[in-house]
RNA sequence: GGGGCUGUAGCGCAGUUGGUUAGCGCGUCUCCCUGUCACGGAGAAGGUCGGGGGUUCGAAUCCCCCCAGCCUCGCCA
């Protein structure tokens, strides 16, 4: 018989039906066993002799020919989808058995520390709440691409191997590639900036990998990026206002596919104003210590209780939990950042900061090739580690600008999480790829 | 990498002036139960108290070293 899935089954009153599907939660009386079966649309209570469904145990998974019946008025369940019916077990098929679990699965809330719930990974994935998280994500990077696409840009795919490091900052890993070195990219920066002298815009969704030994919530070596670049801009305020669009596309999205699984974690999308308000990072630095006296004005960024401290300023003086921080010290920036023409020592690069922590950066990028080959020298790097960008901008380049998500960030800012690690299926970091590495040696 | 905290049964935890046989909840196993929905009831198994060394008549408990984990700061396109 053809399968039926569990959300169907409401539709189903007096039908018999054929339901595949693992067994979440067993509760035997012996003679009668109620068995809540689970497939990837929900759960259902199937309802059977002991002789029939007496010997099966949890995440066994088993195909039941039942009869879908109307639970009478005092036996509906309100708190299950599929509550007001059950299936009456006619016959069963065990088309798997699973062996004892080692976490407790059928519990509501999964309470088991971060570092089993991920030595359990492929297990873990199996419940309501860690899949609401995964679902939240798909709908982001849906989301994110659908907003581009309706803008009319392209879809590229970045390459992960590089040949070499022209940006310098952050570590990266190496990659035996050959009789040569090369390493892991850390963003697709480079290729989107060139790409768009060809394409005009372009976005991408990949991996980006960092080896910073940065062991904090909020960090990950290998992480999804969402990168967006384009050109024939006028300012560097197009690349903000594109920026806005496509976040504020990606959480009306998220509100509207995602309501069972914001409220599983209690949460909501963050607050928005008409406008991000948008500040500059010397002003940002004096709200923070006219706020709290403590005095970053000199600082070349943020730190992070200075993240919170404007993003609470923020949502108190303009109603907004996203801020846009401005004007970094072009001397920190890499070296295709555009310097404001008023005053050259910041530069027109932007952050995007939302809950405490920074979400994206972006900005307008240079785009004359004279100057970029200039502050390739002045920055100290090789002309040839960047010829293929330097080629792009030779040949023509319109003012450009771009931004960069990480995804892992959003997930877990939307829905609250206190570690990245939630947010990632496969997370890595110092101590973990897959097996935790002190116990793989 | 610095600092703080933690490590006790498969999972989540309790366990102080150092003292007999190390407990609780969930899970597992056995038995009872025809209306439960985190079912309920009775019983059982399951521990090198992270590892090593030391102090002591006696250490989960005090000291030292190591290992692991969490948080935080730094670092961070």
């Amino acid at each position: 018989m053809e399968r039926t899935l569990v959300e169907d089954t409401i539709n189903k009153i007096g039908e018999t039906i054929t339901l595949k599907g693992w067994v979440n939660t067993k509760r035997d009386h012996s003679k009668i066993v109620f068995i809540d079966l689970r497939d990837r649309t929900g759960l259902i209570q199937i309802v059977g002799t002991g002789d029939l469904l007496g010997s099966l145990k949890l995440e066994d998974v088993v195909s039941i020919e039942g009869l879908v019946k109307a639970r009478p008025e005092k036996m509906i369940n309100p708190d299950l989808t599929t509550g007001t019916v059950e299936i009456e077990a006619l016959k069963l098929a065990v088309l798997s058995h699973s062996a004892e679990l080692p976490i407790d699965m059928s519990k509501e809330t999964l309470e088991v520390e971060l570092p089993t719930l991920l030595d359990y990974r492929s297990l873990s994935f199996r419940h309501p709440k860690i899949q609401a998280i995964f679902k939240v994500q798909a709908v982001v990077i849906d989301a994110f691409r659908r907003a581009l696409m309706e803008k009319d840009f392209l879809e590229f795919q970045a390459p992960s191997i590089i040949n070499a490091v022209p940006e310098g900052g952050s570590e990266v890993f190496k990659v035996d590639y050959f009789d040569h070195e090369a390493y892991l990219s850390q963003s697709p920066q480079l290729y989107k900036s060139l790409l768009t002298t060809a394409f005009e815009r372009v976005f991408s969704v990949n991996h980006i990998f960092r080896a910073e030994p940065s062991a904090t919530t909020r960090h990950l070596t290998e992480a999804v990026s969402l990168d967006a670049e384009f050109n024939f801009i006028e300012s560097v305020d197009e690349v903000l206002d594109m920026e806005e669009y496509v976040v504020r596309y990606i959480f009306d999205e998220v509100q509207q596919h995602c309501q069972k699984e914001l409220a599983l974690f209690n949460a909501t999308i963050p607050l928005m104003s008409e406008k991000f308000p948008i500040i500059k990072l010397r002003d940002a630095q004096e709200i923070i210590f006219e706020r709290t006296g403590r005095d970053c004005r000199t600082e070349k960024d943020l730190a992070p209780d200075d993240e919170r401290e404007i993003c609470a300023w923020a949502k108190e003086e303009k109603g907004s939990d996203l801020v846009f921080v401005s004007h970094f010290l072009t001397k920190k920036k890499p070296f295709y950042c555009y310097p404001d023409p008023a005053d050259p020592e910041y530069a027109l690069s932007v952050d995007l900061l939302c809950r405490g922590v920074e979400w994206s950066s972006g900005g307008q990028r240079l785009n004359d090739y004279e100057t970029i080959l200039k502050n390739v020298h002045e920055w100290g790097l090789k002309e040839e580690d960047v010829a293929l960008y330097l080629q792009a901008f030779k040949f023509g380049s319109p003012p450009l600008g771009g931004f960069a998500l990480g995804a892992e960030r959003i997930t877990m800012y939307i829905l609250g999480l206190k570690n990245v690690r939630e947010a990632s299926m496969f997370p890595r970091d110092m101590e973990r790829i897959d097996l935790r590495l002190s116990s793989a040696k």
